[in-house]
DNA sequence: CTGAAAGCGCTTACAG
DNA sequence: CTGAAAGCGCTTACAG
């Protein structure tokens, strides 16, 4: 037996420091270090000097090295963002944004997903802080309200998204959720429909608990009080019990519209009523959460409640970027993004034939 | 006029570091290193001495500045990601597993999205490199084979997914691209189909050009080398170009099939044939390329190429590794994933009226 | 068994 | 106008 040696380790190719660039035109590494940060009028460097070394930098194609520079200023100019599953088309689009806008602050941007587990937030915490991010942009989930509050109180710059704790003193960039539900169930109203359901998750987060509280309020206030059904779905095995719920409202409680409070809820949704076989809008008329591509080609194109997520996402980088270059504010800042709706087939009024 | 001081800078809690824990016992900064990085056997300290260390380092919840260590270390545990479009489910699917594998053999990923643009690429890379990531994994486009060779000249371990160059020796993990449009051209001639169209970016990347491979052979070994129609759709505005192309295809060439060579250019194919009117597949049959859940939700369920996108993802972070680990490889490695048929309704024989 | 020293590459206060 | 020195927090070769 013998190694083939396919293998041979090459080094990579040494960048240039400092250093280099100082000892081969024979100044210090400070003289180089001040003109290439533009500083050279600030300490007198003469114009000719300051063109030598520029020069020199850019022929032996100099970029300094961040490591370095972060350590000796305490700052790298990262910022961490947790959200609850990357491949989740709303998430994905959040991060896009974040990405963006955050290069346009001069920000680079380190991610994780944290399958709404609070031990995975605790730990993507710990790496990006030992990381050395210089703020971190949270989406919460359940059972992590400690951990958010552990952060919050060694002052570390932090900006929740999507939801937040009512009682936590953290700044947040969230949408208006009771408003959203509000403008869904008002919309089925409005189309004449009584037996109005809601599809949840089992959570008690903030975004959860309003979008529910939103659609009971308008229920109540349309006096159709005895009318309520809340379905809460465990994020365990969502698609499963979607389909138990929707049998259930529709066999047993003949409900004639549904609200889904979220765009993988109501993906799942369709999926269900096509295999139940009951016909939107005409059986169920049904509103969704979140625009997307499933919702525009279904058969009948579903209404959706429009989530302005680039204003939801670009408004917590400026505010994270604040914090960090500001210091923590002493009254938390809650950015509330208002929806809107977009009306299409799904939601529209049938025709009724005993009325 | 006064200001109201709404912001009182506040310092982060600061972290403990070695020095700190050292002092703190009474010993120096060189054994608490030793001890918390598991050294002590190895440079004979006291049982007693380790204990107390341990104890006092989690009593002060110490954890390493990584900032520091990479810069020592000449290593951050950072892989650099580019891909085209992290808001594409394809793409944010990768994503996804390529940062769980990365975190299992602990690494942290930073990532970006080109646009198809090189000069972003561009851009990215030179980030990630400032930032000092031991390696990158890039979806190159079109334009950036120089920017490719340089990087991998200059000796910096490098990954291609999705696509590479033909002529270029850096390792990457692809699919088989050929053969992935080799099944569902010949899918559709088994059901009888002659006029059988590809609809494909206008793009020289190596993907795209073995997907249109794949189909011309599979059309020629059938004897159907009048019956080609491959249709190549700008990056710039690309559903309007599929409609375009689509009207094309089913008025002037009556065409029977169509396959779709990504999952976007498949979205964009349903809503166009939706607003013409064509019955999929009763007018047209269709194959597109990669499952999502428009496909399962579109009237007819939509038969796809599979592509194992965990396992390329996988395989090009375990590569990446090995190529940090052990420096370049000699040769490239060529990853080559098979991809796999799923057939639903979309793509099944007609009823033929004249046959 | 343990510590002082050097050095990763950078920035900046200080000195001349 | 310019340079030597210190220090960010870590690891490790060297010395005792």
């Amino acid at each position: 037996m013998f190694a083939l040696h396919l293998y041979e380790k090459m080094e990579r190719v040494k960048r240039t420091s400092l250093k280099d660039i100082a000892s081969s035109i024979g100044v210090s590494a400070t003289l180089v270090s001040f003109v290439l940060n533009g500083k050279a009028k600030q300490y007198n460097i003469s114009e000719e000097m300051t063109q030598r070394v520029i020069a020199k930098a850019k022929e032996m194609k100099y970029s300094p090295n961040l490591v370095a520079r972060n350590l000796r200023e305490g700052k790298t100019q990262l910022i961490g963002i947790i959200v609850s599953d990357i491949s989740n088309p709303f998430f994905s689009k959040m991060i896009r944004i974040i990405e963006k806008r955050a290069y346009e602050l001069n920000y680079t941007v380190v991610f994780g997903s944290s399958d709404e587990d609070p031990n995975t937030i605790q730990r993507l915490v710990d790496m990006f802080l030992n990381k050395g991010v210089d703020g971190l942009i949270i989406v919460p989930c359940s059972g992590s309200a400690k951990i958010i509050e552990e952060i919050h109180r060694n002052k570390i710059p932090l900006v929740l998204i999507d939801r937040y704790f009512q009682d936590l003193n953290v700044s947040f960039s969230c949408l208006n959720n009771a408003k959203a539900t509000e403008l869904a169930t008002q919309h089925l109203i409005e189309q004449g429909l009584k037996d109005i359901a809601l599809v949840v998750y089992n959570t008690e987060m903030s975004h959860n608990k309003e979008r529910i509280a939103g659609y009971e309020m308008s229920m109540i206030q349309a006096g159709l009080k005895e009318h309520l059904h809340v379905q809460k779905i465990s994020i365990v095995n969502p698609k499963l019990e979607v389909g138990k719920a929707l049998d259930y409202l529709v066999r047993k409680e003949k409900i004639e519209g549904v609200v889904f409070s979220t765009n993988m809820l109501c993906v799942y949704g369709l999926h269900c009523f096509n295999e139940m076989n009951v016909k939107i809008p005409d059986e169920v008329a049904i509103v969704g959460f979140d625009g997307n591509d499933v919702f525009d080609l279904f058969y009948s194109p579903v209404s959706y409640i429009n989530q302005p997520i680039d204003q939801i996402s670009e408004e917590a980088v400026n505010l994270i970027v604040d914090i960090i270059d500001t210091g923590l504010p002493v009254d938390r800042t809650m950015l509330i993004t208002e929806p809107d709706l977009v009306v299409r087939k799904s939601s529209l009024k049938r025709v009724l034939i005993n009325g």
